[in-house]
DNA sequence: ATGAAAGCGCTAACAG
DNA sequence: CTGTTAGCGCTTTCAT
């Protein structure tokens, strides 16, 4: 039996292909044939090869796989914010059936700056990914546009732009029904707060459909609050004002449309902090259904979104339009977004 | 008619180094010696060569880089659970450690199943990643340890096992410290209780400290009941048991100590259902401070990890590591556990 | 059924 | 200072 030179695998360069061809004693197509499975290989020469595979310890590597096929089969994700539990969950999912479409996830958290949201995406490409999904988008849409439109499939899940398939729920119909909810309880003086982390095509969008639902039940202007917790300082309209002030003040609010369920929490907890009682003195609606939200000390009233739908169509969509099987002109996706209705939100104590 | 836009893949392969040299009119080494920053390149060809880098959009393959290099700067990270807001804390400081040195983090969830650990670990080594993180290590050790051990540098984040350098806090001594505390305040029937998803070495060194604090106070056999929420269903030595029951049966267990602070939060929430009020019937004690905890409403008490400590030291490790800076037998660097007490723990109402 | 050979896009000597 | 050359590990015709 003559021993191949490298075959003490306990340290150095991991084997390659030619040593375990050189130890089956076959050429190194042989063994690419094997290892993907090709027909036309004995069966002896098969096991022999398979034998040298695992004594050997190899692993194809994918890089020089990927490198000569010209397609990786990376998927680069965009993460607004682990942190937040939505993305955190949403990151899992589309991990998950990305897997099971044959695609690896590199994510790149963007700490919902535009800025390292642009770097990240240069590494990606970097790595010539087969695809990217932006599970948010809230970077200079134009730039972006420009770096990636035509040269690499998009997907925008529970996010949006209009330059690639987008598979979200509809968030215009989103604040609609949380506004109305809010309405339905007897709240005239509803805000919108968002905070600094998510002011991006969503939020505009569940802005939009807060402001719809106002006017249409004739209610009066719409109030958008952009507010940094945990401080108290906000600005509304570009003025400075405090959030206590607007929650207890003359013509305070009496209901809050948070743009997500993080802000909407964050709100919750100033609210016990400053002695504000929920929902008695404040209702409080968010956005996202996120775990935490279903918690009987939270009990927050959300919008649920299903995130494990989106990440799978999402992940579909991207999958098709990478394999060719979706062509043409970037196409939208709606999914489903339900009111959970629950004890956060109350008639107001003293209503207007 | 609108003109149907094509958001098909590009139209074209990306540009790659040759097209950059020839539209430039220099040689391909030229350009590598600009792309990589080297001397010795005039101001003129530097500028000619920029210019035709921006003008194609070129990035250069980090693919085939990497392969010719024999090295990659991608870090393989494994993740016990995304879901888990210390692990998608970890998740994120982690990436931003890893960017901040150069490399780029490749997650890999695993549903803290030990089956689709190994699957991931031998996608990353697939990869050719230069090091694997772990920041949950829950698998068979040793297979794992077989399949890893002198071929890529490892470390365990907030984890730990003895084929490889390790950044932790002591679990033992965090055991010990929740443990003491409730022991403190009053308890003598303190039971340890986990959930399914983390019963890892952390999770035995936790229940270890616990254990002794027990033995040294002199208090009653120690009990380990793993409960799988929402259910009442917990086994007990083996047994079955009802949650229910232990809580508020003969000789009911007045405090617990969770493994983590989601179990701990479940515990919560099931006390909450069950009319079972916390501090004053049931104390509970967490362990990891993920940001919810410190939530008005859930005001947990639990063991804080300095997670961007643990994140950047162990970032720090490895890389070291794969630089060859750091040679020899694993490390160990233990960083401190604090205790923060808030309002889930207070004497039991009727001491026993 | 198997092997030989030509690259994939890039870096890293080594020449000129 | 710039160009030439030889691969990195693999897939993929095309011969044998």
């Amino acid at each position: 039996m003559a021993v191949p030179r490298d075959s003490a695998p306990a340290v150095g360069r991991p084997p390659t292909i030619l040593d375990v061809a050189s130890r089956a004693g076959v050429s190194k197509s042989t063994v690419s044939n094997v290892v993907r499975g090709m027909p036309g290989v004995s069966e002896t020469t098969r096991h022999r090869v398979r034998m040298a595979i695992d004594q050997l310890g190899y692993r194809p590597n994918v890089l020089a796989r990927q490198l000569v096929q010209q397609r990786t089969n990376i998927l680069g994700v965009v993460v607004g914010d682990l942190a937040n539990p939505f993305f955190a969950e949403m990151a899992k999912s589309v991990e998950r059936h990305a897997a099971a479409r044959g695609y690896t996830a590199m994510f790149c958290n963007t700490e919902g700056n535009s800025q390292s949201e642009l770097a990240g995406v240069e590494t990606l490409l970097e790595y010539r990914v087969a695809g990217i999904v932006f599970l948010a988008f809230s970077g200079d849409s134009r730039t972006m546009k420009e770096r990636l439109e035509h040269r690499v499939p998009v997907v925008f899940c529970s996010c949006t732009a209009d330059w690639g398939d987008v598979v979200s729920v509809d968030d215009v119909r989103g604040g609609k029904l949380g506004t109305n909810h809010l309405i339905e309880v007897g709240h005239r003086r509803i805000a919108y707060v968002s905070i600094p982390e998510l002011e991006d095509q969503s939020d505009l969008a569940r802005w939009q459909g807060y402001c719809e639902a106002l006017r249409i039940s004739g209610l009066g202007p719409p109030m958008r609050v952009s507010w940094s917790p945990p401080s108290d300082h906000a600005v509304v309209d570009g003025e400075d004002r405090t959030l206590s002030e607007i929650l207890t003040g003359q013509d305070r609010t009496t209901a809050v449309f948070a743009s997500n369920d993080v802000a909407a929490i964050s709100v919750q907890e100033f609210a016990d902090r400053v002695g504000l009682r929920v929902p008695e003195d404040l209702s409080i609606v968010g956005f996202d259904d996120v775990p935490m939200a279903g918690l009987a000390r939270i009990a927050l009233t959300t919008l649920a979104q299903p995130r494990d739908k989106l990440a799978k169509l999402g992940i579909a969509t991207i999958a098709d339009r990478i394999e060719r099987k979706l062509k043409g002109p970037p196409t939208t996706t709606l999914v489903e977004v339900d009111l959970v209705a629950r004890k956060s939100t109350a008639p107001p104590s003293n209503p207007s």
